[in-house]
DNA sequence: TAAAAATCATTCGGCACCGAACTATCTGCG
DNA sequence: CGCAGATAGTTCGGTGCCGAATGATTTTTA
């Protein structure tokens, strides 16, 4: 019964299937292994931390940047949050309904929307941010915490290539 | 004009914000960056390598898995490709009606599906997957390339641990 | 061996997600 | 000033995405 494959299984059947050509697999396993990862880490923290708040993970990240910057400018919300300002729109018009957050129209500036948390809102990030961060801790347990800084740090070095 | 913040002004106002909460910073440093850095990947790469094959980045990772098993499962390829096997049906549809791959009803056991790429398929993949592996190149350029296997790694055991 | 339980894939409803087209507003240049 | 071009956000159409319910097949159990 095939079914399920170990990671060791899949990289040792990439690295067969592949042989021959030129490429970096170095580069493919660490590639690989981001992706795999933040689904992973993704899905785990969706089952256990939000869904009891019937959140979707966009909808959690983005009242968590508004959170963090008190009041943020629908752009640069989706530029952290790293979504389309179309899906982001719509987000938004999810979260406001459900009373969490409230856009306002920039009044220097009548092109603008920036959005600020209610008082539900902050108190549901108020509630929740510590149990996501106790999955965050969850989810690192592997790796030695001496080691963290620069797992971080490698990882800030690939967004910044990715952006070309 | 605050608009764009870099990741430096980011996680200082993190540190800011959160001051005095019992958080474990160190591991919300490696989980936000491992989500902006996948993110930002992602999109890089769906932008320079996928968009001109009109594929998305599930309907790339899901011809991937049965191209690098020559068959597979479909069970199995919604657990490499890290998705629901709801939404692997779905792109699974899509998929065999652009007439990349063909779905094929198990003979010994007649709940299975195995998925088979078509010669259209294998071509595809062959063409494309050097110009991917260029940019899973890109991505990384910023890393020492002595310490992309210690990076792999790390990334394997955040998975391990995300599975619980 | 017939009925119950398990396993696998698909369908369904609802939100997320994107690029492209659109509307509204602002800025700059003549 | 006035209009061309830039910029911000929303809408639109089509796919991805999930959990729950469903349908189909196999395995277990009585």
């Amino acid at each position: 019964m095939p079914g399920q494959h170990t990671l060791d299984e899949t990289e040792s059947q990439v690295a067969t299937r592949l042989s021959g050509m030129d490429l970096d697999f170095e580069a493919m396993a660490v590639t690989a292994n981001l992706f795999r990862a933040a689904n992973a880490a993704r899905n785990q923290m969706e089952r256990t931390v939000l869904a009891k708040s019937n959140l979707t993970w966009t909808g959690f990240v983005v009242l968590w940047v508004a959170w963090i910057w008190e009041s943020a400018e629908t752009r640069e919300i989706a530029s952290e949050a790293g979504v389309s300002k179309a899906t982001l729109s719509g987000v938004l018009t999810t979260l406001e309904s459900r009373g969490l957050l409230e856009r306002k129209r920039g009044e220097r500036d009548g092109r603008l929307v920036t959005v600020e948390l209610t008082a539900a809102g902050k108190r549901l990030m108020k509630g929740l941010f510590p149990e996501f961060n106790k999955a965050e801790r969850h989810v690192t347990r592997g790796l030695d915490r001496t080691q963290l800084p620069a797992v971080a740090e490698a990882l800030r070095q690939i967004t910044q290539a990715a952006r070309d």
